[in-house]
RNA sequence: GGCCCGUUGGUCAAGCGGUUAAGACAUCGCCCUCUCACGGCGAAAACAUGGGUUCGAUUCCCGUACGGGUCACCA
């Protein structure tokens, strides 16, 4: 061994002993005992700030590749908290908070009560020393070189590329330190300039590697020839450097990332076959798309113009987690919607994941359809999930609609039961929000008249009609008896209960039957649509449609 | 600018050399013993573009345009 080389290597590496050795950390972390096939993958959030759709995406799309027709895989949560500047407090727990609200939990990892399993620590900050171990043998096989170039020289070197019209970045002749004399940077080290460890890149742009991705197929681009960084100034590992050493040691089967990880994949082809370690799978993922308003043009999601984007309009508007990833898989796996239709009260959780199914463009997120998705979820629970769901969300959001909604529980059920169940639900909504408007009628504080009384009543048949009604109604009328008694009123009043007729000659007549029952409709709910007019009353109770019907007719 | 990825109706998408080019959301019509919702039926609506290869290209190859990504001691 190259003397140099070794003194050189104990100055940057004073943490390190003998011992520790690439050898050593293949023990600690040995390969998995797994069945066959079973896959092991990875969230590796950086804790930089709230949540959006596309992180839960990805990590839907991770835990599915993990968790889908095996009982062993491994979905494991790593935090890559190598940029302390970005860190924010307490995004880890918020994290692992709201995956565990979307439902979507990790076999391993960092967690809220400390780590869980035997491949950690899985915080990056912590595994310092499994990085210098695996640098360490870089540089003493002339694979990683000490640099000290500073900011100033990189940006002014950067520059002169710009306009040379070369390709940026630290490689061939700008890479100033690559082939420096080991007793000169020792010394520079020793007096204690600050310094980045390189990797020392042996590619050849002209040449191409050829990589085959789960997602996209065949990729093939030129060789890396960047000598990126390894480790920062203060020892702590470039996601390059971490991503390698990470999921080697931890026995990633599959890496799945978003398609940005493309364009450094030459760079961590290199790295992963320098370091001697076997390369794992990839995916890379499509990215969430978003139509802009302004240009009309596909951009990226983001926070600032999108609060879809966001996680926590999620909550505020009160999706069901349910929806959230109804919708996510639709978009993440051809095929889903078709087989969802198949198999309607199936966990999406049985369903045949692939990750060589997933899109390979970019998916535009569509409000609309999601909201259409999540319809269809709330149309199917039954009336005690909606209670709870709105309960739920109301007791956060709007304290008032809560206390009304608990004061009685049953009345609450009452009316969120109509149209539901059976094979055809009502959709009536979308989100837990929209409940309150949908339902206001139902309590007399909310309750007013927003709606005209129809047009084609005049206001003394109007009046006669509400009062008649009155005096007619039975709230013990099953739905024929009760629409015989509107049919009877029309026929007293001239309005005609045979729609067929009246469409073909609307002249002929007073009016229809749905002026009459809407009459009715507006007096009793304030608006001219609501559902079944029968069943609502019945939950309102005599009482208060007797006494609505009678302020009505008094207008 | 270099490199990489992509481009099927308004949106999400099937398709893997021969199809009347599926389906879903949205839109519009019609039907369904009251309105709305649900449901049913139907309509309109697409292979970015130019060259090849081929008996035949949405499918394969090349160019162009457009969109996206990336080029940090950020991930």
């Amino acid at each position: 061994m190259d003397n140099k080389l070794l003194q050189l290597s104990n100055l940057i590496f004073p943490d390190l002993t003998e011992q520790d050795t690439v050898e050593s950390l293949e023990q600690l972390f040995p390969e998995r005992c797994l069945k066959e096939g079973s896959k092991v993958t990875r969230m590796a959030p950086s804790p930089t700030g709230s949540m959006h759709i596309g992180n839960l995406y990805g990590a839907l799309a991770d835990e599915r590749i993990a968790h889908t027709q095996s009982d062993d895989g491994v979905f494991l949560l790593r935090i890559e908290d190598t940029d302390e500047k970005r860190e924010v407090e307490g995004a880890v727990e918020k994290i692992i908070k709201y995956l565990g609200a979307f439902g979507i939990e990790f076999d391993e990892g960092a967690s809220q009560d400390g780590d869980i399993g035997s491949y950690g620590p899985y915080r990056q900050r912590q595994r310092a020393k499994y990085y210098h171990i695996v640098a360490r043998k870089l540089l003493l096989e002339g694979r990683a070189y000490p640099c000290f170039c500073s900011e100033e020289e990189l940006k002014q070197a950067h520059q002169a590329q710009e306009e040379a019209k070369e390709n940026f970045g630290y490689y061939g002749k700008w890479a100033k330190h690559r082939d420096m004399d080991v007793d000169k940077a020792i010394a520079k080290i020793q007096n204690g300039e600050s310094f980045v460890l390189r990797f020392k890149s042996m590619g050849d742009p002209s040449k191409k590697v050829d990589f085959k991705d789960q997602i996209k197929g065949k990729l093939s681009f030129p060789e890396n020839d960047q000598d990126f960084v390894l480790l920062k100034s203060d020892g702590i590992p470039t996601y390059h450097f971490a991503h390698v050493v990470d999921d080697h040691f931890m026995r990633t089967t599959d890496v799945v990332r978003g398609e940005e990880w493309l364009s450094t994949l030459p760079w961590h082809v290199e790295l992963w076959r320098a370091c001697g370690f076997k390369m794992p799978r990839f995916c890379h993922t499509a990215q969430v798309m978003k139509l802009d308003e302004q240009t009309g043009t596909k951009r990226k999601m983001s926070k600032r113009k999108d609060p879809e984007c966001t996680l926590g309009f999620y909550f505020e508007k009160g999706y069901p987690a349910k929806s959230v990833i109804e919708y996510l898989m639709t978009l993440l796996n051809s095929g889903f919607e078709q087989w969802r239709s198949a198999n309607k009260d199936a966990s999406y959780k049985d369903f045949p994941f692939k990750a060589s199914n997933m899109g390979n463009s970019g998916a535009m997120f569509d409000l609309a359809k999601f909201n259409d998705v999540s319809k269809n979820i709330i149309a199917f629970m039954t009336a005690d999930e909606v209670y709870s769901g709105v309960c739920e969300w109301a007791e956060e959001n709007d304290k008032e609609f809560y206390r009304m909604l608990t004061a009685d529980e049953s009345y609450a059920k009452a009316f969120l039961s109509i149209g539901r169940g059976g094979k055809k639900p009502r959709k009536d909504f979308a989100c837990w929000s929209e409940v309150k408007s949908f339902v206001s009628y139902y309590y007399d504080n909310l309750f007013t008249i927003e709606e005209a009384f129809p047009e084609t009543v005049s206001l003394q048949d109007r009046k006669a009609i509400l009062a008649d009604y009155a005096s007619i109604y039975d709230e013990n009328d099953d739905n024929n008896a009760w629409f015989e008694k509107i049919k009877e009123l029309c026929d007293k009043y001239g309005y005609t209960s045979d729609m067929k007729a009246y469409k073909e000659n609307p002249d002929a007549f007073k009016g229809s039957i749905t002026d009459v029952s809407n009459v009715i409709r507006v007096a009793v709910t304030g608006r001219t649509n609501s559902p079944d007019l029968c069943s609502l009353m019945k939950v309102l109770g005599k009482d208060k449609v007797i006494e609505r019907i009678n302020s009505a007719a008094a207008l």
